[in-house]
DNA sequence: ACATAACCGAGACGGTACGTCCGGTCTTGAA
DNA sequence: TTCAAGACCGGACGTACCGTCTCGGTTATGT
């Protein structure tokens, strides 16, 4: 899965894009297999076939590389079957959301990424960026085609609301709670009335 | 501030309770000046003029006594003078814990044990623990007075909107932004109808 | 050679003297078996059953350590047995010098430590101290004993003698010469008449 | 002093001559500034407006060049006005030696080079080559010619002499004291009686 | 009165990750 | 075919922190 034997090395004067990804893949891994406790800049070097060097001449340090993994592959799996109820529509995307964290390690990388920005100014602001207002753009989409339909009031307050969705989601995701799926439901349901 | 200068010594063959609370000042002041990433507990020894083998016997590990510094002066400032308003009172209440999560260390502490909880399965739990239903006592006594009030719906689904009081609270915390009071309000608005 | 297996461990707030003593004895055999290129703090450190940082405890780089290494076993083997006849004495007493720099590390160590000194100052100034006047005292005992018997004559110059036996020596160190023992004699006779 | 600003870039199929000059000048340089701790094989192509392969291309190593650098100025100010008088002569041969290694680089370049070669075989062979029977002409020369003048006797040991001498200058150069030349003349008195 | 036992501060220890540095090789694209 | 540029691997360097261990000493308790 992390092995394509021979090392890369140079392709000129340009940084072998083939690196990043085999770096990216070896971290991935990595992350998924051992967890964020033996995740190591060496040991991910080593899996990749690259040198240290290499790693730290794409990304600063650590925190960066994490937070490069947290954000490359997003926005995937998280295309649901909209039925045109906000509620059930919303719930199903933070349900698939949940499920994508579990099963990718999208979701171990992101519990690495705060817990990194809490010693750590660089990565605090790079997630505080990911948190930008109107930020978990598949809920902002399902919240306004919800108040198009009128199923929502024109003055709800979608920011809020987006706000109050990430943080139940980081909540359960630091926690080590998004294996239960029953809070989904409610939660939703309180915060569209 | 973390200086009694005559080192205590042992007062014989039981624990010096004296040492304790040097710890945890230590620890804490050193939280508050210089941040989780500069929290060593050789620091909070030398500063408590204590040694890592005491520290070590009081406590598990590094994630352990951040837990205790957390825990232990936590429900104090947050009594506010309630005004009979569920909005009104949540969101003060809200704004006094932010309050005091500035003020005192016990904010950086939070922070800390959540990051060392992403790499610590018993940190994990303890964390988990804190968080368990009905969990933030002081904002359940404001709902449920708002019930008994009739302000609130007697179905009010009080454990699903402390949870999201408690991950909004953590989000804010998480990401360094519990100096912007001002997206509170709106938030327990939207939980409370 | 260099295994007692269980790590020796600190013996309280001293450090350990044994600790000293396995890690030079490693870094002995390291620099007798794979020379001066392949000396690697790290390989000391394995094979002493020592981590790095107690060796940078000790000595504050490779150059310090291996400086060490040279002085440590010194003024041993050099002891000759002395024929009343400065020439013969002092020639006997260089090739047995040349001959302990053979069979034990300490000729490679001194060679490791010159080199070193090229580009490290503090390295640079403990040589310098190694050659001080009067410095390489078996042989100014010598000369000494020479000129009380009257085979030297009275204002011999000691020193200057001292130091070209030294540079003497070093010249066929330093581009491993020191096998062939019979250039000593006649630059021994040079420097006496 | 190493900035011919417009990058020189290749001439075709065959090497540009500039390169080996501008190449030479930059190490030569360097060395003098910085040292030969600073001495790197990247900064020398960086100052040449080199790159690093047109340097591997000429000099199979970092060895290889600085051996270059050494040998590149010598015998040139190390012409002395003869007196007759091998003693007054050859010290002040050996005086107008140390006073070129300290202007020239060439000395800091000597110093590299021994240095190099205490851990590279190939450098080592160099550097024996250098000091082969006879070597140091300049003052075989003033030595051959004091025979002939029958200043010193005709079964003068001249390669043994040359051996001390050129000893006695390594010695100094090595421990970074070819500054004061006092111990020149004693030492040059003691060789020729 | 004295021995015991648990405590204490100090700090060295093994282990291991971090991020940096340099030597020597390689590839591109231009000349 | 050469060149400049610079990325690449490999691996050593020296630092930091965690949690453990031992020392030598102190103090309350048990005899």
């Amino acid at each position: 899965m992390s092995s394509d034997k021979p090392p890369r090395g140079s392709i000129g004067a340009i940084r072998n894009p083939e690196s990043d990804a085999a770096i990216m893949a070896a971290a991935r891994d990595l992350l998924a297999e051992k967890g964020y406790g033996a995740f190591t800049m060496s040991e991910v070097a080593r899996r990749a076939h690259a040198s240290k060097p290499t790693l730290y001449r794409r990304w600063d340090n650590k925190a960066a590389l994490i937070f490069d993994l947290c954000m490359s592959d997003r926005t995937d799996r998280l295309r649901i079957a909209e039925q045109g109820n906000v509620a059930a529509d919303l719930s199903a995307q933070i349900a698939a959301l949940w499920r994508f964290w579990r099963e990718a390690p999208t979701g171990t990388a992101l519990r690495a990424i705060i817990a990194e920005a809490q010693s750590d100014d660089v990565a605090l602001q790079r997630v505080r960026d990911m948190i930008a207002p109107g930020m978990p753009e598949h809920a902002r989409l399902l919240i306004e085609a919800g108040i198009a339909r009128g199923d929502l009031p024109a003055d709800f307050d979608t920011n809020t609301a987006l706000r109050l969705i990430v943080a139940f989601n980081w909540l359960h995701l630091l926690t080590g709670q998004i294996g239960d799926e029953t809070p989904i439901a409610p939660a939703v349901r309180m915060l569209l009335r």
